[in-house]
DNA sequence: CAGGAGATTTTACGGGTGTTAAAATTTGTT
DNA sequence: AACAAATTTTAACACCCGTAAAATCTCCTG
């Protein structure tokens, strides 16, 4: 492979004395041609210095091997997590990921579908804003594209995967009410569906169990979810307005916040004595085990998610036609039983 | 641009009333044509729905306009954060930023290496792995498309971009000495460069001040620094092998870690009385701001590290020829006080 | 060894854009 | 109005590979 270079199929074939269309067919398939003859290409891989072009590829190709994937926001480590296993998940099966993020604007995830699209992929995996997304764009892209959407359950594409809120934040009230005092609700204004339903699941659970729901929505735009968590955090605690011992948040990066401004403000967290207060979270988000103390939250299952939003978008590629019914998929979350409530 | 669809540039060219060569080099630079003929141009994209074929565009320029990033983990707030930067500048210029992550594996770098290399970008910005990085395959990309290496400084590439680890660390010994008890210094096994030089900066910076320098180098691997930092403090603690009562952490992620070990062994980390230990970072890591207490650190300017990387870039794309001498460019750090130390 | 299925080769074309050279046109200037 | 310069048009080829159809070859079975 340190050998000389090659400047294209044709001249590659040449040295391999096989006709151009027989490697094209190796290229494409390995398997599909004779074993003589797969050796032979191989024997001359490792001489030469050759690789397809990748441009001259997909132009043909009505098909490609390029599966897109749309988060949201990179620099969230739940993205990121989630993003990388279904980088592995690709390449595993022979295709080609490529990631884009929205970086939580709506003209770069325009842009990002945009240049996705004239990328033909044969699918894509996409986390949409969400409250910001383009509705309209984002459908328009998916019935170009056969499209998985995950976590932010926008109604377009021919599946969603995501977590099952209700009985993820049914688990996490049943535990706070059984275990102290009721939970209030701590949230920032939605940018996704999930806090809506987050919210109203909480709402819906509190009155099942014969409490009083308290929904404590707090000012905040923008991904810096912790930022927000701290400071609202401070100032509710300051100002004496927490309507129980024990907050739920949305979400742990928020729950991460609220923790930090209750260290500051020398309240004591978690459920043994001497603790002032409890605080939950939600998603097992990667920062959550670090919190002092630990904190307790209620896991996303974010291997199933993966490993199910790919194999349905196989699914769909290799079917060729699309299913009846849009699938929705949504998998139940475990309670994670740390020290801060 | 919601109108009919055009399948390709000539039967643009023909709605447009423009030749096609014409086209070509609108979109190549639309500067370069005249301007009543770019009104009528951009009149014609408002009214039809066309965007060149990217392959088709590709396959026959020798420079695309494609920017290579590749980080060694994306699941890293700090990448995450410098990529964010980087791609907006890059689409800022009129560049497509793709991103790759090694996901701290170097079959994944050389991976995403030799992908990256079949897309002829017109240029790369690349943080290497490090002490895991085939260093082979990463100087042969090097030999063969402009690159920039960022962070971790792997002697390959026409620049360097980093930070100034004697200056900053120096500066943070400085201060632990003047404010405290001299520091011990807590580091796992080095991933990268960096890593290394922040151990000698320590070393050399105790020395200059006259003090004995102690390092705790605990064991680990991957890329969960945050984990090995937890459970090896908690480890540390227990069984008293502290050196002293003030720690430097060789990165925040290590920090975080120790420092919620602290917490959950009864140790109040701080300057304040009643504080029985003081811990300290580098990188001012999105996170740091969150432990508990927030974290004093030295700061990495990822604004300049960002910016500076892209436009020694686009110098070396623009200039085609590959100056003499590489450069080394080192940002010097900033101490972040909080009230961990 | 004949027969046949399957693999391979040959030949030829197509895809969408870059690029070039020469001819034609437009623009700006005097 | 005339002319030079700049721009556009026309025509044609290049790029590298996918794909289709027909002809040929290989290998295996019986």
């Amino acid at each position: 492979m340190g050998g000389r270079k090659i400047k294209n199929m044709e001249e590659f074939a040449k040295v391999c004395e096989i006709s151009r269309p027989t490697l094209s067919k190796y290229f494409n398939n390995p398997q599909s041609v004779r074993n003589t003859t797969r050796t032979k290409i191989e024997a001359a891989l490792e001489e030469f210095d050759y690789r397809p072009n990748i441009f001259a590829i997909n132009q043909n190709r009505k098909l490609t091997k390029t599966i897109g994937i749309l988060v949201p926001y990179l620099a969230d480590p739940f993205f990121a997590e989630l993003v990388r296993m279904i980088e592995r998940l690709c390449i595993a099966t022979g295709y080609w990921p490529i990631v884009f993020s929205a970086h939580g604007d709506q003209e770069l995830e325009n842009n990002a579908l945009s240049t996705l699209q004239s990328l033909r992929p044969a699918g894509a995996l996409i986390a949409p804003l969400g409250r910001r997304s383009d509705f309209d764009a984002v459908r328009r892209f998916a019935e170009e594209v056969p499209t998985v959407v995950f976590d932010s359950h926008v109604d377009v594409g021919q599946a969603f995967v995501g977590s099952n809120n209700f009985q993820s934040i049914g688990l996490m009230v049943d535990y706070l009410c059984r275990s102290g005092e009721p939970p209030c609700f701590f949230e920032m204004p939605p940018v996704n569906p999930n806090a809506n339903k987050r919210r109203e699941a909480y709402i819906q659970s509190m009155e099942r169990l014969g409490h009083d729901p308290k929904v404590l929505q707090v000012n905040g735009s923008g991904w810096e979810f912790e930022r927000i968590g701290m400071e609202e955090g401070e100032r509710l605690i300051i100002s004496r307005a927490l309507p129980s011992n024990t907050v739920l948040c949305s979400n742990d990066r928020l729950a991460v916040g609220f923790v930090a401004a209750a260290y500051q403000n020398g309240l004591r967290v978690g459920r043994g004595p001497g603790c002032a207060l409890r605080v939950a979270g939600h998603d097992n988000h990667p920062w959550s085990q670090f919190t002092s103390p630990p904190l307790t939250t209620v896991s996303q299952d974010y291997t199933a998610i993966a490993e199910r939003s790919i194999s349905i978008l196989f699914n769909l590629i290799h079917e060729g036609s699309l299913p009846e019914n849009r699938q929705v998929i949504l998998f139940d979350g475990k309670l994670v039983l740390r020290s801060s409530a």
